[in-house]
DNA sequence: CCCTAAAAAGATATAAAATGTCTTTTTGGT
DNA sequence: ACCAAAAAGACATTTTATATCTTTTTAGGG
C-alpha cells in the first residue's frame, strides 16, 4: 500500500540529477536518462508534464534539452511527485466526503486526513538541493 | 498517489461494523454485507483473510458467522489495513536497500522511510474501538 | 444419518492502471 | 534546406483491482 509508482521513482532521479548540475546548464534527455537508469521514452512524458507546470524548462532543436525552472531550494519533493502521481490522497473520502456520509459520521475520516497532512508534511520539507547534495 | 484500495475501505467498513456489536455477537456474512453495502462475495475475501490471522473469529454452518477475534481496543487500524493491503510501503528502497544503491548513497531514501514510520504511527494509534464509537 | 446453513477455497471474468514503445509533428539552430 | 531535439499522440503489454461463480468443507438440527 502507499507505493510510488515507477514513474514517481523516475521523476524524482531525472529531476534531482538535474538539480545536481548548475543551474543554467542545458541537459539532453538521452543523457539525464541514460545517467540515472530510466527508459528514455518514458522520462521523455515525465519531463513533458514537469515543464509544462514549470518545474523544469524545456528548448527545441540543436542545442536543446532541458534546466531546472526554479534553484533547487525552491523545488519541494511533494511539487515533484504530486506532478506525477497527482495529489497524495489516502482515501477518496478525505475529497469527496459524500463517500463517506453512508451512516451519518465517519471516524476514520480524521485520520486519513492526519495521514495526508503528515505525509505532504514529510514531502514539504525537503528539497531537490538536499537530494542532490554530495552527488 | 497513496490511495487506499476499495478493498482496503471495505475492509475497515466491515470490521469496524462487528466491533460495534456486541463482542461475542455472531454476525452473518450477508448481513454485514448489506450494512455497510459492500459486495458480499468480495467482503467473504476480505473476511477470508482476516480470520486466518485471527482478526475475528468464524463460525460455519447453520448458526455461523463471524465475530472479532479479540478486544476492540487491542485491534488497531493499521492491523487491519496491513491485513488487506500488504504492509505499508512508500517505495521499495525502504525494504530492498538495493534498489537504492544504484550511485552509492540516496539522500531519498531516509525520507521513504520517515514516511513509512510517520504513517504507521499514525494508524497505529486508532483503535476499531475509537472507530466504532457512536455507531 | 440426512438435510440445510454457512463459510472456505478455487477458478474465472472484466476493467483499470502501470509501464512502456513507436510514429509523427513541431520548433529551433546552422 | 537540413538536422537536432523536444512535443504530442497513438498503440501495446503487463499487472493490479474488482469483482463473480462454482464447488467443497464444516457444523447443527431433526
Amino acid at each position: 500500500m502507499m507505493e510510488l509508482t515507477r514513474k514517481g521513482e523516475y521523476a524524482i532521479r531525472g529531476i534531482v540529477y538535474l538539480a545536481g548540475k548548475p543551474i543554467d546548464k542545458v541537459c539532453l534527455l538521452s543523457d539525464i536518462a541514460a545517467a540515472v537508469d530510466v527508459p528514455p521514452t518514458f522520462l521523455a512524458k515525465i519531463f513533458q508534464q514537469f515543464s509544462k507546470i514549470g518545474l523544469v524548462k524545456s528548448f527545441r532543436g540543436t542545442g536543446g534539452g532541458f534546466m531546472l525552472g526554479r534553484a533547487p531550494e525552491n523545488i519541494t519533493l511533494l511539487e515533484v511527485v504530486e506532478a506525477v502521481e497527482g495529489p497524495i490522497i489516502p482515501n477518496r473520502c478525505v475529497v469527496t466526503p459524500s463517500n463517506c456520509d453512508r451512516s451519518g459520521y465517519c471516524n476514520v475520516h480524521p485520520v486519513w486526513q492526519r495521514v495526508q497532512v503528515d505525509v505532504r508534511g514529510v514531502l514539504e520539507a525537503v528539497t531537490l538541493k538536499d537530494l542532490a547534495a554530495g552527488e
